[in-house]
DNA sequence: GGTTAAATGGACCGTACGGTCCAAAAATGG
DNA sequence: CCATTTTTGGACCGTACGGTCCATTTAACC
């Protein structure tokens, strides 16, 4: 991140090697499986393709990276579900495959990743205020495609006119978080989807 | 733990110097502050009271004393939640007493640790089978508590007779842990208690 | 008070951690 | 092909990790 701003300007001399995007991402998979905690500048440095110095030229530091890992995680995925709310048949329908993926990934083989900002929220947040403030940045980013969704399905009559969208926004984060805990937990995903029928029951 | 059942058959020599109860006690509040990997070995004995022999005699690992944690955790609130249920003027005001106990921790000045149970679903849970165990029979003893509740309100007439109380108490257990996480996310108390209402109504 | 069994403190183990530093290599612009 | 600028690998830093070991102390039983 540094290194591209500081290229951009005017630069002569050797060109990065790597793609900075691309290892960010591959960074990014790391922190989402295994947490901050439990991945070392060693996982880091394998999963990027980088040595050491290149890692500390680039991206300052491990926390430093997290964070931008995380800025990116958020970025990504708000855009995902702004896509999915436009793509959807109508809000509520946006809502119930929103949480429905979430639930699903119980089913897929490989290991439960989750979702990054919850995995930090849970893991980390307490302990550093900038990682804290990631975390609920993207938050009220994710609650906030929700409640233009909820307000959508108000609009269209899908649900009361008196409801309160940005409650109920909360309220789907609050599902969301919850059904990746439970995936973690090791509940199975038919179990998960009835939970998400029960959970869209509370909409209307 | 071992140390106890050894003594407890005939034992010579010098008895205990401390009480093992209160120092799983104290190594379980570490744990449950600051999560498996953040806690190191020195966290530990200083919570503890105790000098390495000490801890190595009694609880042979760290991962063994964190599983007897795990262990004594869920006893302790599965228990709690059944007193709880007792005492409640009906069985849905427990259930809104408990989700409300939940959102309420944001309201606490100090560290929000959360449930340790659903803390180590997202944290430690993927990485290691005998964890991942002591999680989901914790979970089921949740639910399992949610679920008589849910019984007793449909016996009442609280909720419709045609509710299904194990995917009922799937819920609130997703619920709960999404609280949870949302606290740790740092949403304000008072908007988690309206989230909390929010939920209860999916129980009708 | 001797014997015995267990707990205790502290030295010690190798390893891995996150991070720094530097000399050498390499790719661009002129 | 030279000069410049940056990357690069790898040596190196001190620290802390989880865990083992042992000589010593301690308390209970006889």
């Amino acid at each position: 991140m540094d290194c591209t701003v500081q290229n951009a300007g005017m630069q002569t001399g050797r060109p990065l090697e790597f793609d900075p995007q691309l290892a960010l991402d591959a960074a990014m998979g790391v922190f989402w499986q295994r947490g901050f905690e439990a991945t070392s500048l060693s996982d880091l440095l394998a999963a990027m393709g980088l040595s050491k110095s290149s890692f500390y030229n680039a991206f300052g530091s491990k926390q430093q990276l997290f964070e931008a890992c995380l800025v990116r995680f958020r970025g990504r995925h708000v855009e995902r579900m702004r896509e999915m709310l436009r793509s959807a048949a109508s809000a509520l329908a946006f809502v119930r495959e929103m949480l429905l993926t979430n639930a699903r990934e119980a089913r897929e083989p490989g290991p439960r990743r989750g979702c990054l900002i919850m995995n930090t929220a849970t893991e980390f947040a307490g302990r550093d205020a900038a990682v804290a403030a990631c975390v609920a940045d993207a938050a009220r980013d994710f609650a906030g495609v929700f409640r233009t969704a909820i307000e959508m399905a108000r609009e269209h009559g899908e649900i009361p006119r008196e409801a309160d969208p940005e409650v109920l926004a909360r309220y789907l984060l609050t599902t969301m978080a919850g059904l990746r805990t439970m995936v973690k937990a090791g509940l199975p995903a038919d179990e998960l989807e009835k939970v998400v029928e029960v959970a869209m029951g509370a909409l209307h």
